[in-house]
DNA sequence: CCACACTATATACTTAATGAATATAGTTTG
DNA sequence: CAAACTATATTCATTAAGTATATAGTGTGG
């Protein structure tokens, strides 16, 4: 079929369902960050730097500040443009605990799933 | 603050981006299925009946046929409501392949947050 | 035989997550 | 002062997924 097979495993479509908002809040978990800073960041959780959509970063933290997840406040006198930062709540920490509770539950699936897939493939093989 | 972070842990609004297509690419690996019967192998991949959706089942056939990934015919002469009858292609057993490979990186991104996440947690408890 | 429950497939409407592009503005440096 | 850089924000479009609903054939009990 014409092209899109092969397109999206380079696609970056791919990012899990609300995992940038998980990395966030623990980043933030024992200090704060702004919006710039967490990007080279989260690099350190296997994201590579095309990946990253500054766009998405900044309305994603506003997003958790509308829901009480963190608070921010404008950097007092540091050089260079001023920064938001921000801070994770106490409802921001309950929250990261339910998604580790949900991320384990996917990764069960995720390795189940790949299981089967050896399973078969291996089969096919042999044949 | 209002409600949300309490109700969004058995919300059905976690299902990883595209995994249905997945598995079920996955089951019509080595014999044909048809949507309802699906719904029940699906099950064994750990997931509930609630969190079954047929509308998003039929929907995720129809595009997958419509890419090319799975072929379907009229069942001939059964008893009850005919039914479609998927098959995989060649181009549907690549895209499970490539799949794999990004699952693997999902679950790899995984695991590395949770592992970070445990780190953290532990030391705030120590305090 | 007809109403009803069940099996099976499909589509319309809506919301949510995300990417791409663009806008705005202050800062630093040559 | 112009250009490059840092930093934040918003608009537009696309895609995935949930909810609700539509359609229709089949089998069964009364």
């Amino acid at each position: 079929m014409e092209q899109g097979h092969d397109l999206f495993c380079t696609s970056k479509h791919h990012m899990m369902e609300r995992f940038l908002e998980v990395c966030l809040l623990l980043l933030l978990y024992d200090e704060t960050g702004y919006g710039y800073g967490l990007i080279e960041k989260l690099v350190h959780f296997g994201f590579s730097q095309e990946e990253l959509n500054v766009s998405t970063l900044y309305r994603t933290l506003r997003k958790m500040e509308k829901e009480g997840l963190v608070s921010s406040l404008w950097e007092e006198g540091g050089q260079g443009p001023r920064r938001r930062v921000y801070e994770i709540t106490e409802a921001g920490k309950k929250n990261l605990d339910q998604w580790a509770g949900i991320l384990t539950i996917r990764k069960a699936r995720i390795e189940k799933l790949l299981l089967k897939y050896e399973e078969k493939t291996q089969n096919e093989r042999r044949r």
